[in-house]
DNA sequence: GTTGAGCGTT
């Protein structure tokens, strides 16, 4: 006769969690899923050899290893997709860990001489620290200088020393600012997908889904043709997303602005999310993001 | 072919 229930962890070391088995002694991989969303099987160690063993999986009916289940403690398999989606997120929440707030920004540089170039640039900012991008911004058609650019350098200390004095370039007092698109900003939305802005021509979807990867599983990426500098990412998990808005990531040495995919108007769902938590509850919202991708870790390990 | 406060081809 068999069990009425089998034994079930997710690792040999946890506590068991019971699963109940059917009349004939199997049980269904959805009774396990059931308890370990995305389980695609089990396994256990054999007593005798030591080794893991699978358990006899056919059309969703798990099937028991001898005559009956016995007093064995179970383990859940999950797709090999899964685990590396765990890893991914781990891969997230290390970014934003070892970021803390001490991350660095692009830095405008305001002021900046006509003839002034990126390798101007990049040689004067160098004596401060290393500097890891530089643009000047230039009018698409004449390839004149629009006067300013920006700067982003590896440390913070840096960062901070630059912005705290004026600079002597190419004969011009130039400052240095956190640009505008620091000060506000945008409003969190639960979404998937991000859109990344400031894309250069030369970034293909497979760059794109390339880089964006190493943040979690990307499902979709969108580049709108003709070419208008911007894309739109989607990732399988929305905390992974919604983590990465606000950052301004560095793809082929160029500086791209994370944010929300969807436009701020024309949502009413956002405006119910801006009419709860308020003016300044982005901050509170990707805090707690930050929260959860650490919990994850905490549990998964 | 110019210019001198600003904010990066949404």
């Amino acid at each position: 006769m068999s069990e009425l229930y089998i034994r079930v962890a997710e690792d040999e070391n946890e506590e068991p969690m019971e699963i109940p088995s059917e009349d004939d002694g199997t049980v269904l991989l959805s009774s396990v899923a059931a308890q370990f969303p995305g389980a695609c099987g089990l396994r256990y160690r054999n007593p005798e050899s030591q080794c893991m063993r699978g358990v006899r999986l056919v059309e969703g009916v798990l099937h028991a290893p001898e005559s009956d289940w016995g007093n064995l403690v179970y383990v859940v398999n999950y797709p090999k997709d899964n685990k590396r989606k765990m890893d991914e997120i781990d891969a997230a929440s290390a970014v934003k860990i070892k970021r803390g707030f001490q991350k660095t920004s692009d830095l405008i540089v305001l002021g900046l001489p006509w003839k002034t170039t990126e390798q101007d640039l990049k040689d004067y900012f160098t004596t401060f620290g290393e500097v890891i991008m530089v643009q000047v911004k230039r009018d698409a058609k004449t390839g004149n200088s629009k006067g300013f650019g920006f700067v982003r350098f590896t440390e913070y200390e840096t960062q901070t020393k630059v912005i705290g004095q004026r600079h002597m370039i190419d004969g011009r007092w130039c400052d240095c600012k956190l640009p505008n698109s620091k000060a506000c900003p945008d409003e969190p939305m639960r979404s998937r997908k991000i859109f990344v802005g400031r894309c250069t021509e030369d970034m293909t979807t497979d760059d794109l889904r390339q880089y964006f990867m190493q943040y979690g599983e990307v499902t979709d990426v969108f580049i709108p043709k003709p070419f208008r500098a911007f894309a739109f990412v989607t990732f399988a998990d929305d905390q992974v997303a919604q983590a990465l808005c606000g950052e301004d990531l560095i793809i082929k040495g160029i500086s791209v602005h994370i944010s929300n995919a969807e436009p701020k108007h024309n949502n009413s769902r956002q405006m119910m999310d801006r009419g709860r938590f308020g003016a300044g509850g982005s901050y509170y919202l990707r805090i707690h993001c930050l929260f959860i991708l650490l919990h994850r870790k905490f549990i998964y390990g």
